[in-house]
DNA sequence: TTTACCTTTGACCAGTTGGTTAAATTATTT
DNA sequence: AAATAATTTAACCAACTGGTCAAAGGTAAA
């Protein structure tokens, strides 16, 4: 708990936000979450009337954690090499502060697209706009004014870009043993400058 | 199951396959795996002692039919620009084929990085050799050659190569309905061109 | 104090799950 | 053919799991 004085709905989100990403839906034992926040595990039933229920309100703080303060960046009025940037600090930043939630919402989401479907139409009704959409006339912009090569394609340079942020910390077990002995200190020294890397490694690709 | 004349331990790999990348670990039921396989749930405990063994079994499966071929490649010797070429190409087809199983490995090393350790270990003493510090080596050959940007850092390509190829199939669930109205054929259309896409993202990035 | 309402608890339940076991069936050997 | 071993099955079990419920505790209004 990093509160006290919490009341006891939040208590309970907090603590089954800690083990429904770190053991997701199936994996997570309501007892479990009961033990964590410190109360009977028919309180748990009081508050959220079912494991779906509270899965799913879990799932849903996650995602409006992750995604409306990053796609605003998107949305915003920024050269593009500019927005890039923004995007890889702020993006890598929320990243690196929860770096089980990636997995978490991908791994959810494969299991049980159709129900998951619902509360993510909710999260861009609240966002109320399409930032891939906007981020294509950027590169178009930035292609007219003879910054970036003619051949950038947008959606593919998005999908690049969130992929080099989210998958070296979401695939670490996997990485940091095929490519740093299994060794934790040298990953974290890996991943601190990851910024600057990942912000080059961009432009460098699509500028002229 | 593709063979008919298939063993009863070959129909029950396959099947558990099919359900331990689907649903991981603590998603799957024995007894559907039994269905899956057309046999009875007691035949799984006799071929394979426990849920436990037929999931490290079949977790050695996936993860020694996707690491094994395409870090070979990295091992060859190869000019840096044809390797990345040829890494991209076979395992972007490797990934297509199995495009449940980078989530599941990911996944499951995530949620028991120590369970998973010892199977790894015997993964990469099968294959005697350290992919990653081979790769570093060309890249410093491709430098001194002239041919890349001086601060390229193997380590950091390394995974960004990774990262491209993998997470936009792992992360189509997401990445659909963020980037393409979650619309499935605009999507296999856009997966389709990933190849060139891909290395062309990568050789633009370092070369000089 | 009494009443009414909200919160918390322990005991309990029905369905599920991984796993066992003894018997039946089939294949192999003698 | 008989015997031995390997494979397959149905019935069963103990532990677990999400969920319920009636009762107890606590709090504020009457």
């Amino acid at each position: 708990m990093t509160e006290l004085n919490k009341d006891t709905e939040g208590k309970i989100l907090e603590a089954a936000q800690d083990v429904f990403t770190e053991k997701g839906m199936s994996g997570t034992r309501m007892q479990e979450i009961a033990d964590k926040a410190g109360i009977n595990k028919s309180l748990l039933h009081y508050y959220y009337r079912s494991k779906e229920k509270l899965f799913g309100a879990v799932f849903k703080t996650v995602l409006t954690r992750f995604l409306p303060k990053t796609l605003k960046i998107l949305n915003a009025e920024m050269p593009l090499f500019e927005k890039i940037e923004k995007f890889v600090d702020a993006y890598l930043d929320i990243i690196m502060k929860n770096p089980s939630a990636p997995i978490f919402l991908i791994n959810e989401m494969h299991k049980n697209p159709n129900g998951i479907a619902s509360i993510m139409i909710n999260a861009f009704t609240d966002m109320g706009f399409h930032p891939a959409e906007r981020f294509a006339v950027d590169v178009e912009t930035a292609k007219k004014q003879g910054l970036i090569r003619d051949d950038v394609n947008a959606k593919h340079l998005f999908v690049n870009m969130m992929s080099i942020c989210i998958f070296p910390v979401a695939a670490r077990p996997l990485l940091q043993r095929i490519g740093f002995d299994n060794n934790s200190k040298d990953y974290d020294l890996f991943l601190s400058v990851r910024k600057t890397e990942v912000r080059n490694f961009i432009i460098n690709s699509i500028k002229k």
